[in-house]
DNA sequence: TCACACAATGCAAGCGCTTACATCAACATC
DNA sequence: GATGTTGATGTAAGCGCTTGCATTGTGTGA
């Protein structure tokens, strides 16, 4: 068809082959790819068939570079090796995906500088919009994102006092409600196993939600033991370890997250105390592991697909231009299973 | 600096403004960025502290335009949720990004046509090569891949009797080392839960692998109940049910991974059976969830980290078309913990 | 002193595409 | 029939960068 078969291999087609080969102009070729109701429906079918022959595929830097924007999406998580962003993440690529957008993502391994220089490179690499977990970054990233008119939504929170755009749920509340079950069943000596909170505005806020509902309910939050630790499970063994060592030791231990109160069973288990009989112990997430735990873990389930899907589409709203947006607001439910239970009668 | 402060927002700084403003030409300014040897170190200096200052960053598609490379390798794994694949692309970008190239993923549900897709989106997003999971898919996409010269490894199988080149284990003979446990355990009757074999050669693999080990032990493979199903714990358990219908039922049932196998061990657990005591359970993979769940499974441990570190300085060579290479074999080690015991002594 | 090698830098031609604008034909309107 | 309108297509100017080649200036050996 096109030149020699002895560089048949050598080079790839390009629009002009195709205009060429077509008989019309590139400026047709690229209409009949981007605006195909612009062109003629006979010429466009003579065009399009041009291009299936050729296997012509338009180049990405080039169109990039001509058209101002490259029709993908950046997304930076704290860590691919965390079951509920990967969920929510499937589900955002998938939600893309029917809007023609691709999705770049990198981890931060929960490091703000790295996260800061992610950011940029997405960026630089002309990511047209952007996904970001939770709001703790410096006032520098978001007046570079606002500089450069880069639109974002921050995913997996929800929280009325910020104004950024954000899909998520209200950690301060779910979390307290989970320690108001636990409340109920008559604990009092509550320990609390939490992510680190210091760029983490979703464990501060469990946190927090945790320490409001234990001081509405009379306790002096300062008398009851936080142990803050990095993500692992592991690192929810060794944290309910050091929790039980206090005497008298707590009722109950609620956790973070689900991979964290997963290694708080384990060393129960290890420790030879029963749960929930001696011991009650909460996660936080819904993940996997918590339904197979044994015995299952209570916990708040996270609607980590609804969070995915949702972003996704204020982003393409964003794009878009159409709609003015606001942050939407999803709910986190409990998951009352087997690890919760009534404060051990010889409790003191 | 440059221009007025009205639309000081408005434009990014390109190389020519940080050419103008240095004094130089842009050549030069390019070259500070890509052969920073080439230009005199008085000058350099120069150059990258009016980058620095304007806050210069290259736009990425006007340099795959004339670089005609991307610095981006891009990655097909059938799902983002299954913690195997996105422990070996944590590690597989960590690496990559030791040596500045961008990590582009995409997922195909376990789809081929998706796959294929993916394939044909990533390369003319212009990844400068791929990392593919498995050998399975169409003559159609390798010769695609070959004919524009497209790098590509394998990962997560080793088969020595393919020529493409990997890097994984050897999914048959850590499949036939397992079952050669199982049967030293005395058991005969022992029931397999694999995953979906049509275009999935590891689950294909491990399948064989029991295969041939059983037949090794004068067991007709006939006469053992395979159920095939898809991904899921729900998918296990149910798998589980049906072969523990059979009369007289298997004394072990091996998985083709673990999230099938913790399927079944939840039913087991529902049906009121003992494991081990009444049934032998095992997986494969090794993940979190693995240790977690109770008893503890017995699995095998597949080396996802290396794979994906080994994967990238692979493709790493091979963009640098430095040495000649071949694939790598690692190994897959068993992990026996509880959930495999003796045969029951009434087993017939 | 002159020719020559060589290092540092500049010049300018693209890379493949999009899109504002120009062109043209076909038709409707008065 | 002259004029205007409209839709389909062509023309060509970039988009921001890399890089082969040309130019300049310096040090070297004869």
């Amino acid at each position: 068809m096109r030149q020699t078969a002895d560089d048949w291999d050598t080079s790839l087609p390009t629009l002009e082959d195709v205009a060429r080969e077509a008989g019309v102009s590139t400026a047709t070729v690229s209409r009949c790819l981007n605006s195909p109701d612009r062109v003629l429906e006979e010429t466009r079918n003579r065009v399009m068939s041009v291009v299936h022959d050729l296997g012509y595929a338009p180049n990405f830097g080039a169109r990039a570079l001509a058209a101002k924007r490259t029709n993908t999406i950046g997304a930076i998580i704290p860590t691919m090796e965390n079951a509920i962003f990967a969920r929510g993440l499937q589900a955002f690529q998938e939600e893309l995906g029917l809007h023609g957008l691709t999705l770049l993502v990198a981890s931060s391994s929960y490091r703000p500088d790295v996260e800061e220089e992610q950011i940029r490179t997405l960026i630089a690499r002309g990511a047209d919009a952007l996904l970001l977990i939770g709001h703790d970054r410096t006032q520098g990233i978001y007046d570079f994102l606002d500089r450069r008119g880069v639109p974002y939504v921050i995913a997996w929170v929800y929280n009325r006092s910020i104004p950024r755009i954000s899909i998520g749920f209200d950690n301060h509340a779910a979390m307290k409600a989970l320690t108001d079950q636990v409340l109920n069943n008559g604990h009092t000596r509550i320990g609390i196993i939490t992510a680190d909170t210091a760029s983490n505005d979703r464990a501060r806020e469990r946190l927090e939600g945790f320490l409001a509902a234990v001081e509405e309910h009379g306790i002096d939050p300062a008398s009851l033991p936080i142990h803050e630790t990095a993500y692992g499970i592991d690192n929810g063994a060794t944290g309910f370890k050091a929790l039980m060592s206090a005497d008298p030791r707590p009722t109950a231990v609620m956790c973070g997250n689900d991979v964290l109160a997963v290694g708080a069973l384990r060393m129960a288990s290890e420790m030879g105390l029963a749960v929930p009989g001696d011991v009650s112990i909460t996660g936080f997430d819904d993940i996997e592991l918590a339904q197979v735990a044994s015995p299952a873990l209570t916990t708040v389930h996270v609607p980590h697909r609804a969070m995915g899907r949702g972003a996704a589409q204020m982003l393409v709203d964003m794009l878009e231009g159409s709609r003015p947006l606001e942050s939407t607001r999803l709910e986190a439910e409990l998951c009352l299973r087997d690890t919760l239970g009534p404060c051990p009668i010889d409790s003191d």
